[in-house]
DNA sequence: GGAGAAGGTAAGCGCATACTTACAAAGCCA
DNA sequence: TGGCTTTGTAAGTATGCGCTTACCTTCTCC
């Protein structure tokens, strides 16, 4: 009797495999020889378990955005502040152990939409909005935006930090503290107040 | 007697081309016989123009941004509100008008560093950067980041607008007021000045 | 020990790719 | 008219790709 197949490490090895070089060289160069010869298999056993590169690919990514990140994520009780370094923390530390992966992967997916979304970004872009959204119902963030625009202000610099980043040499190291001031209290000059 | 040729159109045509496919499909994806046919030419001419396909590519990363949209920047000495209007106006007008060719084009450019960064590109962070940091020498911005962070804080929402936005599926009209608004305000709530 | 599952090796098929060669047609300028 | 340049068509080469077939080995579990 078989029990419910204990996740073959083969096939993990595969998947990863498969994640990483997809990411690297895009969906065209991300060949089956290399992605077999990179998991420690032969090409012939790719094919045994997976049975079209494209079924592989999707799985792949269905790995998105690895274990543990929704988990970090803060719920809509977190308070403000606590919720933002916890949002800093899971986003910078999926970007960095990662080694900007995913701003290559988010184009890949831009390229191939049969691929499908991931459904674990999909549920983590939720629980940000949620997050967001509570935020402005208590009060603690500005009412006037819609929540998505509050979710981009945050993240959408931490990852274009990576695309432009590496695209155009700037380097830049993260302070989280400044960086959750900058949000909170807006970049104008130091002693001023609410603009015109 | 020969002029020093009046730009090829057919030598455009394919450039043009070859930058389309190479964000749409990829670098492999982008093949010459399909940029030859969009081109309205034959592959064979392809061949006659550039020796191989790598410098086709590179050559084509080479018109990005795209004419105009540097002097569409502000310079050090543009006032900081009017200067963050041409910023906002002339980078959604660069995305929009490309049609999110821009993501794609980036993620292209970190995967095949051996193309070389466009000095376009380059040349417009080095703007940006001096104006951000003039603006914080004048005072109208936080001095306590460094002046890229500042670039980051405000380009990087709209940038991840499009990359995010497509891949997971949100959305957003962008209105500049509020856009604005919420770089140099902050996004603490209605009534609330600096924080703790 | 024997069956079945999971893996490997070797070889190959059909196709698309980057790139080439050979030759002919059309336009421009002397 | 005649050379020069630019483009086209037809055909082909070598390589690499996704994917398959056939056969052998190793391990586990009864």
């Amino acid at each position: 009797m078989r029990l419910p197949s204990p996740p073959a490490p083969v096939r993990a090895r595969l998947l990863h495999a498969a994640l990483e070089l997809l990411a690297e060289r895009g969906y065209r160069g991300a060949t089956t020889r290399e992605i077999a010869r990179r998991a420690g298999v032969s090409e012939v056993t790719l094919f045994r378990h997976f049975r079209r590169k494209e079924d592989l690919m999707r799985e792949a990514l269905a790995l998105l955005p690895g274990p543990g990140f929704l988990e970090g994520l803060p719920g809509p009780e977190t308070p403000l502040e606590e919720g933002l370094r916890a949002v800093l923390s899971a986003y910078s530390g999926l970007l960095e152990r990662q080694r900007a992966l995913l701003p290559k992967l988010l184009a890949e997916l831009l390229r191939h939409p049969n691929l499908g979304a991931p459904p674990g970004l999909l549920a983590a872009k939720e629980r940000l909005v949620a997050f967001f959204r509570a935020k402005q119902e208590e009060g603690a963030l500005r009412p006037d935006e819609p929540p998505e625009e509050l979710v981009l202000a945050f993240v959408g610099p931490l990852f274009a930090r990576f695309l432009l980043g590496q695209a155009l040499g700037l380097s830049l190291p993260l302070d989280p503290e400044a960086y959750l001031g900058g949000y909170l209290e807006g970049r104008y000059g130091p002693r001023r107040g609410a603009h015109a």
